[in-house]
DNA sequence: ATACCTAGTTACTAAAAGTAACCTATTATT
DNA sequence: AATAATAGGTTACTTTTAGTAACTAGGTAT
């Protein structure tokens, strides 16, 4: 389905800033363009991105408000992801010495500009996502038109 | 590492674009957040991002020059990805009946909208990766620290 | 003594990713 | 005529990662 409606002037200045990002790797070795996969491998894997929302809808979370939001995740891959965030600086722990014990998360700033890419990305995943669905089903039906006449 | 200069007021504007994601988000059942998370966990893993951004700098890749682009991902993730973002719309397989037979990949319009949020991600990675870096030796030290503390 | 609280950890199982050999169809080479 | 090469994958197998559910620490309340 192309209803989209993106200019040929769009597409250039987009392939102007990937030559700026691509152009300096060495498509001998592209092993160089690491940092940024590795940067991008640990914040935008689906538990951390809906990590980092929620932390930038509710400023203050502590364990299990965390994981009451980001429905679905487990205690294991909630405190691993917490622990690659906070690592990364993206967000801070903070533990007080309360009975029984309250531990906090709150983006950091660098987390805070973080959350300002990822709201544009889920912004678009939410205009657009009837669109990804609707090609989806039309993908899958066709699919399956295709094994019927593959069978006469 | 705190070097982020965020304002108080793009983090009100940010707030107010997550009431809007989340406001209307029963948050009794979150599982109604789905579709975007569907969205966009199918092409936000690390090697559809990567795929997606070498489809923006080559115009068009077939399976074999993807593979060697898209340095570490092997036949069947790359087939499957492929696949993956065919059927939900980000690209086009084209096949010629030549032979050796000879198929084409390339963004589609819609493709591209997304290539749009991605590069300005991955440019956000870019430049924050020192900073994620930096943080992450930091982290690690301090737990090291700590470790020999709890020993002694 | 028993149950309860938070913030996790641990042992186990299921799913996903990675590896390497193989397949199909055709042309070129020995 | 057999052998190899090529493109674009698939398949069987292994390793890594994610998910499940029970458990732990340290203290409070019943």
């Amino acid at each position: 389905m192309e209803i989209e409606t993106i200019t040929d002037n769009q597409k250039v200045k987009v392939a102007r800033k990937l030559k700026n990002m691509f152009g300096h790797i060495n498509l001998k070795d592209p092993t160089l363009i690491c940092p940024i996969r590795d940067v991008m491998a640990l914040a935008s894997d689906k538990w951390s991105i809906l990590i980092v929302l929620y932390l930038g809808y509710f400023p203050v979370l502590r364990f299990n408000e965390l994981k009451k939001n980001v429905y679905g995740i487990s205690n294991k891959v909630l405190s691993e992801r917490l622990k690659h965030l906070e690592g990364d600086g993206y967000l801070k722990r903070t533990m007080y010495a309360e009975m029984p014990v309250r531990v906090e998360y709150k983006l950091t700033n660098f987390g805070h500009s973080y959350l300002q890419k990822l709201i544009e990305l889920t912004e678009w995943a939410q205009t657009h996502k009837d669109c990804v669905i609707s090609n989806r089903t039309k993908f899958h039906g066709s699919l399956e038109n295709q094994e019927l006449e593959n069978q006469l």
